[in-house]
DNA sequence: TAGATTGTTAATCGATTAACAATC
DNA sequence: TAGATTGTTAATCGATTAACAATC
């Protein structure tokens, strides 16, 4: 794999979809795909796939196409899933433990160690086979155990302390799932978030639009 | 308002952003700002910032800024907060019961009507006030309310004819948060996903990266 | 071989940034 | 008025698309 110099937000973002794609691809039972059948199943160009895979190396035959199976493998592993990251929730609220519950964590080479939360009513009891710890303790937790990531569904009051807290003991990367923008100084953690109201309001505006054109057409 | 031609996918995403930032400027108290204080406190250019308002029309003062509270009324009116959209969710498992819970759809502008599910010990219930009906019964309820966007929080496998269903009961955008990609013939309806999984991946290759950068400086 | 399709460079397009006159 | 800052056009930069030789 070429370990390239710069690859660009649009395209680190392309991945995803591009693993996604292929699993549907690979259960459909489908072998070999041209990088125009992939564009076109999912709205983009060949050109813009094969460049997109340019930047990784050469994962196609010429003549060919690409091999369901061995590009899903290689984006795969350019995605670090084989890395074996670990992770730990906190928050064990609603939205924490809808997470827990129902997000295939392992799928996406993921290991969900632990929740946090500052509930007496949660602490010691256990979601789907996860303990749920004292958010008092996590510091301690981090120090003895692995964590690569930390889910973040606290209240929007305790994002940025949470946040703070998680780099300090030594994370590599938060998922903020809170709707505040996580200030991080240390730019060797990595901030990920899912802004929920984003999205919506994106919808909102999208469907605005066209309330509008059918008035005015 | 500058109703102008078209605006990129990329001035949208960030209109929300705004949005979110005013909120928070307005609630410290803050009357004025200018573009390049904004820019500041958000990460962008103040020239980017003048050229994504300038798609809308003029909402600043030469010399003197930005109204905090102005701007942030403008852009809700862009994004059709004040619309008074209606949503309904299909599927009150536990992601959908978190966000009814816990998402403040009326802060975005969205009034919440009801959720569906198939399953009979949910069915008749209610979930903070929202009534849990029958998915048999989601075109005899479109019919009779005024519903702009269907929540999606169904089951992968059921996602698409979901989507269907909503697509022929007239709904004008879908809200997927499944991790499936919604295909929509009709272009006049908006579909807009949550990915978690497309998120969590491009968190771990971000720290995939930083991981390969610390084992070869 | 002929046909297909990639890898890779070049051209185009669009988004971001810079510049500056207008004006508060 | 002088200073500040926008609105708006022009320049730059980066991402997407096109093209085509390489080759399976």
């Amino acid at each position: 794999m070429k370990r390239n110099t710069k690859v660009s937000t649009a395209v680190i973002r392309r991945l995803p979809r591009y693993y996604r794609q292929l699993s549907e691809l690979q259960e459909a039972g489908m072998e070999r795909i041209s990088s125009s059948a992939l564009g076109k199943s999912m709205g983009l160009t060949a050109s813009q796939i094969r460049q997109d895979l340019f930047c990784f190396g050469g994962f196609g035959q010429q003549g060919y196409g690409y091999k369901v199976d061995g590009l899903k493998e290689e984006i795969g592993e350019i995605l670090g899933i084989s890395r074996g990251h670990t992770l730990i929730v906190l928050g064990a609220g609603n939205l924490g433990h809808a997470l827990i519950r129902n997000f295939r964590f392992s799928s996406n080479g993921f290991h969900l160690l632990a929740a946090f939360d500052v509930d007496p009513l949660r602490v010691g009891t256990a979601i789907a086979g996860v303990p749920v710890c004292h958010a008092d303790t996590l510091e301690d937790f981090i120090a003895t155990h692995p964590v690569d990531v930390g889910l973040l569904t606290v209240p929007i009051s305790a994002a940025q302390q949470m946040g703070d807290r998680l780099v300090n003991a030594g994370v590599k990367g938060i998922w903020n799932f809170t709707n505040y923008e996580i200030v991080c100084a240390d730019p060797s953690v990595a901030v990920e978030s899912v802004h929920f109201s984003d999205s919506l309001l994106t919808l909102s505006y999208l469907i605005s639009q066209r309330e509008d054109l059918e008035e005015h057409p």
